[in-house]
DNA sequence: CCATTAACATACAATCTGCACGTACGCAGT
DNA sequence: ACTGCGTACGTGCAGATTGTATGTTAATGG
């Protein structure tokens, strides 16, 4: 039961490793971007030797996949965190649509989940990453707040596409340099507007 | 004076090259992504050697942008044959928006300006590049709905990139499978829910 | 008609990726 | 405790790729 450092089980070791490579990758990747991030690189930054990297995933894309999967859960959590259930969907919505915006100024977030992730993994890969994390609870909550009748019937699937994609692209805008208040503020006007809505 | 094939001026062998290049390079980006693309493939079916590239294109990426510039363009173009300047502003955006869906459904448009674009250019430059197209037609659009009251007072740039992403998403959704009429709903209640808004 | 430059083709150097091979340590069975 | 085996690596190698430097041909301008 010795937690030397020298002396560690396979268990240990392997999840030692594993998140030296995330880890020293996840900077790597957010600073100068996937294609011209190099293994070697990665493993000279974790101390390790390519083969650790190529002995737990299968190639430089899984790596990448384990690092953006990390990131999208950290994501959902800091969601999960500020909409507690005891919420009204109003209020839930607005609550997450803050945490997202909150948790995606953090670090290279936009890059590696909004930049990086769809080209190299591509959208299939990415929704579906998203679906296992934040997005289903946007989508469930959007759902709720149709059967209430606080926004009118529309695609569920569609709505929630789209709401995403606002948040995402106001994440991306503010990180470039845009003002948090102005996409607050039109993002809010876009729900609010559908709240009050008959279009259809 | 002479359009022989064997006999022809700097001008147009610089042009027909430059074309063969992007067209090439164009389908392959399209089938495969750009990181999976080798140079050598595209100069191979162009007919040509790697040495016309590096004298046309200052690097791959440079290859890859005209492209990106090219397809931008041709989007652009189409959705400004579908608005003409005797449109009402209501008439414009939503003519525009049937137009840009359209357009972005043909080939791999979204993949080379939705996907690897961003990633490969960086958003600044995909921002300057549909700044410099289509973009500007909808801020404009936008600016004049705005000013006619159609829309409540929002914060401009925010608001047009809000719609665009929403757009894109679409664009991006719709060749996933989804079905156009959804999206187009949603995108119209969206759109139309700004428009009966006081939210500001 | 000649000098210059543009428009290529070819050859080369530097990386990078993925894999095959070799090694040492942890672990289970006896 | 000893042994056989699989896991966790380190190292070396082959193929491919990018950008550049060098050479050649053809067009252009004086």
């Amino acid at each position: 039961m010795k937690t030397d450092s020298a002396r560690r089980s396979n268990q240990q070791r392997t999840e030692a490793t594993r998140s030296a490579l995330i880890d020293a990758a996840r900077e790597l990747f957010v600073a100068k971007g996937y294609a011209e991030t190099s293994t070697p690189e990665i493993v000279a930054a974790a101390g390790l030797t390519r083969g650790a990297l190529y002995h737990h995933f299968a190639d430089k894309q899984a790596l990448f996949r384990a690092v953006v999967e990390q990131e999208s859960a950290a994501v959902a959590h800091e969601i999960e965190k500020a909409t507690p259930a005891t919420l009204s969907p109003q209020e839930a919505l607005i609550r997450g649509g803050e945490a997202f915006l909150e948790a995606m100024a953090v670090g290279g977030r936009t890059r590696l989940l909004l930049l990086d992730g769809p080209a190299v993994l591509g959208r299939a890969v990415m929704d579906e990453i998203d679906n296992a994390n934040g997005a289903r609870t946007l989508r469930e909550g959007i759902a709720e707040a149709m059967r209430v009748g606080m926004v009118p019937a529309l695609p569920l699937e569609a709505l929630t596409a789209l709401l995403a994609a606002g948040f995402d692209r106001a994440a991306l805008a503010v990180e470039a340099g845009g003002k948090v208040e102005d996409y607050r503020q039109v993002l809010g006007a876009l729900i609010g507007g559908l709240m009050s809505d008959r279009t259809g």
